[in-house]
DNA sequence: TTCTATATACTAGTAACCTAGTACTTGTTG
DNA sequence: CAACAAGTACTAGGTTACTAGTATATAGAA
């Protein structure tokens, strides 16, 4: 199988939706082979295993994963932490849909919010606090 | 050319990523025909003339956007306004990458953030207070 | 009325995405 | 060793997204 466009490369694509259903079983389980990204992922969805198979060596030669082929069974690991992940997707919606402005991403995320519990209201109000100590 | 798929429905597709572009003229600029969607495209892409017009008509037949095709030139407007479609595609976000906590989309969001200005984090405050007002 | 500009409808082609099958290799077990 | 289980690589096909060209109608100007 061909190799990833570039291994040290920070320009990994956004993934896509289904790469991004397998990534969430990879931050969730650790590196894994495809059978238990497979069985995962069943829980869910009805997938042949060569379907991730397939969607595994995709991401892989985008960059998206990293691998190790030492064993028979290749060890899959993302590339890119989910916290990573979630910026480079919010970092282009942000710009994409509202208009580069943070505040108005946060208002309306909060607006279609089930309410959050006090705790977490909380930590929100503590990350505001910080935000604003920086500005002064 | 055919008609949407159901003109009443509120499933609406989420709109693709050129589609939103489209979308970020008409919400700006109001009800538009196609020659000025185009011309505002044309600041930031190159694209055909054609090409715009055959997304309006692909997005009409989704039930992206409506039209008026009383006159020659058609004029098309969204279907849903900028925030139903902000909270449209947040949601989806949220579930497909934040694992449903809104919670963690914000602060994941906040802390991407260029510091916002002060009045930008009251506002965000101010929201947290109404929220844990309804909460108790 | 004839010509030109402008509009839409329809057609087409490339690329990406997603799904899964087939061929082949290799390790393991009876 | 023979047969099977389990793995990867490669191939393939359907769908959507995106882009743009061609054909055709029509409004308005000369």
């Amino acid at each position: 199988m061909s190799p990833p466009k570039s291994v040290t490369a920070n320009n990994v694509p956004e993934p896509t939706q289904s790469e991004l259903d397998i990534l969430n079983v990879l931050w969730q389980l650790g590196p894994s082979t495809v059978r238990h990204v497979h069985a995962a992922l069943l829980e869910h969805d009805e997938l042949a295993y060569t379907t991730v198979l397939s969607m595994l060596q995709i991401m892989y030669q985008k960059g998206l994963v990293m691998r190790d082929d030492s064993e028979r069974a290749h060890v899959y690991k993302p590339a890119l932490s989910r916290n990573q992940t979630q910026r480079q997707i919010l970092t282009k919606l942000l710009h994409r849909v509202f208009g580069g402005s943070t505040t108005e991403l946060v208002m309306q995320a909060l607006g279609s919010a089930q309410p959050a519990s006090l705790s977490e209201i909380n930590k929100i109000r503590t990350r505001l606090d910080e935000l604003e100590g920086k500005r002064k």
